[in-house]
DNA sequence: TCGATTGACAGACCGACAGTCGGTCTGAAA
DNA sequence: TTTCAGACCGACTGTCGGTCTGTCAATCGA
């Protein structure tokens, strides 16, 4: 079943660089399976044989996504050691990648509505706030925040950096608004961590 | 047509109300436009008269909210004139009342999805945005942070305190996360606006 | 007073869509 | 060569949002 098997992986990769684009522009609901289809060239019992449904379909192109992100911020802050160094370089990181709109689509727009917050959020738990809750609680025991706090920063902070994010990506003149929203980032997590 | 007049307001104003409440329990998807017409034991072309179409319905449901939401939280600031207490007294007031479960749902997980990130952060504009960056522009004033930042720490604010919400409504102990949300906002304005 | 007009409402109908299901094809293994 | 698992096919179904052609009662103008 050697060559059965890579065919089709093949075929599933190929729908999900297909629902990748689609969902990026259109949006999850702005995308019908029809769509996938027909710029696949696959047929229906095809798609369904790979995904139980759309949204497990949109399950995977986020988890794609979730991979390339977090390589892309693990680069960004190799090497360092610093808690809060660690934190903003990432924070910083993140914001720079959300530019992207297929991110902003995807990630931020649609991924909690499709999903559910709660389900989001647990996908978050896994990576991203993990970290987070890791280095402010290295913060922590610096003396730098309340113990107490770490859980609900860590939130916090998760949150603001994608409001930034959005700003960034959703301005007129993107450029100009990325310096001042990392400006303004990297003076909020001064200030939370001072 | 003034008998006419009131019984269309009233239909209308039936509309809302069950289409809140089936909103708020099944979410947007999750809520047919024939399950509202079957609750309300109106027809389609009624809904359809008074609504141009299922978004519509939602945004009047959404703005129904707003309403109802701003006024409980100037009631909470009443008679305040320190801007970092009023916003202080506004976060805390605004995280209490997004512990309602119809609120999360509506107001904070699908709303964004529904109207797409940029109208519905253009509601906002509107009403706790505007009021956030006036009081943080008064922050800035009296020197607390810097002039240049009061529009994305505004933007910062919101979003945290949103989340903050969320992180309330879905937790397993709401009295207990509430406090601890709570707590820890206040000390996260406190440091921002220190 | 009575036809004209207007707005509220009714419900049959349409097209699009997500998902199902019985069947076919391919290639590896026995 | 036969067998079989898994890849793939596409007609079909049920549901849903939205449209369209009316009907009816309330008001207005002559």
């Amino acid at each position: 079943m050697n060559r059965n098997v890579a065919r089709g992986r093949e075929t599933r990769e190929q729908f999900i660089r297909v629902a990748t684009r689609l969902f990026a522009t259109h949006g999850y609901d702005g995308t019908s399976i029809e769509a996938v289809l027909q710029e696949t060239g696959a047929s229906r019992g095809s798609l369904y044989h790979h995904f139980p449904g759309k949204e497990a379909l949109f399950l995977a192109v986020l988890q794609d996504f979730e991979v390339r992100v977090i390589a892309r911020t693990l680069d960004a802050v190799e090497g360092m050691t610093d808690p809060v160094e660690i934190l903003k370089t990432a924070c910083l990181a993140w914001i720079n990648q959300a530019g992207d709109p297929e991110v902003q689509q995807i990630v931020l727009t649609d991924a909690p509505a499709v999903l559910g917050w709660q389900r989001f959020r647990e996908l978050d738990e896994q990576n991203v706030l993990g970290e987070f809750r890791a280095v402010l609680g290295a913060a922590a025991a610096e003396g730098r925040i309340d113990e107490r706090h770490v859980d609900v920063f860590a939130h916090l902070v998760l949150a603001s950096v994608n409001e930034a994010a959005m700003l960034v990506a959703r301005s007129p003149d993107p450029a100009a608004t990325l310096t001042e929203a990392q400006d303004a980032v990297e003076e909020f997590l001064n200030r939370l961590l001072s």
